[in-house]
RNA sequence: GCCGCCGUAGCUCAGCCUGGAAGAGCGGCAGGCUGUGGACCUGUAGGUCGCGGGUUCAAAUCCCGCCGGCGGCCCCA
């Protein structure tokens, strides 16, 4: 007991059974939103060649990644995210199909971040990821899902962060501002060192005129959806490449509107994320309750399936984040619904009727009543005090007179009463309790 | 990567300021005479006081470094 004894390591953690129940909870309410939308789950391996990653993940992403050298000689990393891996999933065994795709995940993921609070070096994600159609209502469908989800976990003030990354880099793209450059402006933006961003830009000879509509757009933010758009579009009318991302987005808000799906949205021209293969929509869930952590976040990526070699092929998609969900579900006090059974133990009053207890449990668990036997070779007393602590429901009880009448003692540990029983009536009391 | 607070039994913590023989509650285990639990009683195990170094006759206690936990920045899930 005194040896130095193993910790998980830093950022990682031991899902404690009432974890796990946790855990198990969320992940059924994103798989009842799989069925609903149709939404094929997969799994992809948990180590990907490094590049896989590397190419679009950003420059924040590539740095924290798990990344090592296999026995083989390969450069690997521990997924930081999915979608790459789905990407190129797709690829590998879906080109053949019919289009639209749906697929879904869940997943852990890893990132070697500094731990703090919302945020550890293995986390959950649930994941779907709609590929093949880059009209409106596939964004649509993707924004509807991520409230949809907040809605059946009982978040009762949510709202989704919404922007469009072809509006700056449409302009940027006019401005004739090179790739990497926009992606570290966007990556600034991110971070919402703005200043940063337009020194940067002063340092790519962008105009004076074009810097003002830069510093103009980004910050207009709010829920007056038809004025951002309407002030934002005054802005930029000409840069065609911005305006028809700006167009693109209000075809989708105006669906969201039209289709009376009352997503509650907060438009924020100025947000940007980490992913660089992000080409439309980004968007980002919170509650309101409790908005210092992104819930889940996700967008248009209409370019990386062709990037990883595949035919050029639109796709939009979605990540719940399962920890943080957990978390502001338990600081909102939001009931977390986990699975309940009723429990029986079964006690041999002496050894010697230990066969005949294994014997009546293994009967039980027949009929999916769920037993466990009480192998500590306690005395009653103490066997029922433990049945008392860990709260079963129905203790079952042997010794001599019920091996000889062949019937057991079934005791209701809630009622306190006890009957004497055959194993067949037992069963059905047991089965039609509730 | 940077900053702040913290680190004593399985858990929650007291003791540390003002150095001088490791404590409590809960939990665990064992009893409380024969086959009956739930806020009962008794007993008992369990600690290189995070790790390493320094100061001192003497360090859980003071100083330094490291590690770890929590949180903040940053960023994301």
């Amino acid at each position: 007991m005194s040896k130095r004894r193993f910790k998980v390591l830093r950022g990682l953690r031991d899902l404690l059974p009432e974890d796990v129940e946790k855990l198990k909870y969320v992940i059924s309410v994103i798989r009842e939103i799989f069925k609903l939308y149709g939404y094929q789950e997969i799994m992809t391996p948990t180590i990907e060649a490094f590049s896989l990653f590397e190419k679009k993940a950003g420059e924040e992403l590539r740095h924290r990644m798990y990344k090592f050298i296999d026995m083989g000689g390969r450069e690997v990393a521990l997924r930081p995210e999915i979608t790459p891996s789905v990407a190129r999933f797709y690829i590998n065994h879906m080109l053949s199909f019919q289009k639209p795709i749906r697929l879904g995940y869940i997943a852990n993921c890893f990132r070697y971040d500094e731990p703090q609070y919302g945020r550890y070096r293995e986390f959950w994600q649930g994941g779907f990821e709609l590929i093949g159609s880059s009209n409106p209502e596939a964004d649509v469908e993707i924004l509807n899902i991520a409230s949809t989800l907040m809605k059946r976990l009982g978040f009762s003030d949510y709202y989704i962060k919404l922007n469009h990354v072809g509006i700056i880099k449409g302009i940027l793209n006019s401005e004739k501002v090179p790739e990497i450059v926009q992606n570290r402006i966007l990556g600034l933006f991110d971070k919402t060192r703005y200043d940063e961003a337009i020194q940067l830009l002063k340092s790519e000879n962008v105009t004076d005129e074009c810097l003002n509509i830069i510093r103009e757009v980004i910050n207009l933010k709010g829920n007056n959806i038809n004025q951002i758009i309407d002030s934002a579009e005054q802005y930029i009318c000409k840069y065609s490449l911005a305006m028809e991302a700006l167009l693109n987005l209000k075809e989708i808000l105006s669906l969201l509107e039209k289709s009376e799906l009352k997503i509650p949205i907060l438009l924020d021209l100025g947000f940007a994320r980490g992913l660089e293969y992000y080409t439309g929509i980004i968007f980002e869930c919170f509650s309101s309750k409790n908005n210092r952590l992104a819930l889940g976040g996700g967008g248009r990526y209409d370019t990386l399936i062709e990037l990883f070699g595949g035919p050029p092929t639109p796709a939009v998609g979605y990540a719940p984040g399962i920890d943080r969900i957990i978390l502001a579900l338990n600081e909102e006090k939001i009931e977390i619904r986990t699975e309940k059974h009723r429990k029986t133990i079964v006690i041999p009053l002496s050894r010697e009727f230990v066969p005949y207890a294994i014997k009546i449990a293994s009967n039980l668990r027949g009929f999916d009543i769920p037993v466990e036997v009480e192998v500590m070779g306690r005395d009653l007393k103490k066997a029922l005090s433990y049945a008392n602590a860990r709260n079963f429901d129905y203790a079952i009880i042997i010794g001599s007179t019920e091996v000889k009448e062949e019937k057991i003692t079934l005791k209701d540990l809630n009622k306190g009463e006890q009957y004497k029983v055959s194993i067949e009536e037992a069963i059905n009391m047991i089965k039609t309790s509730k």
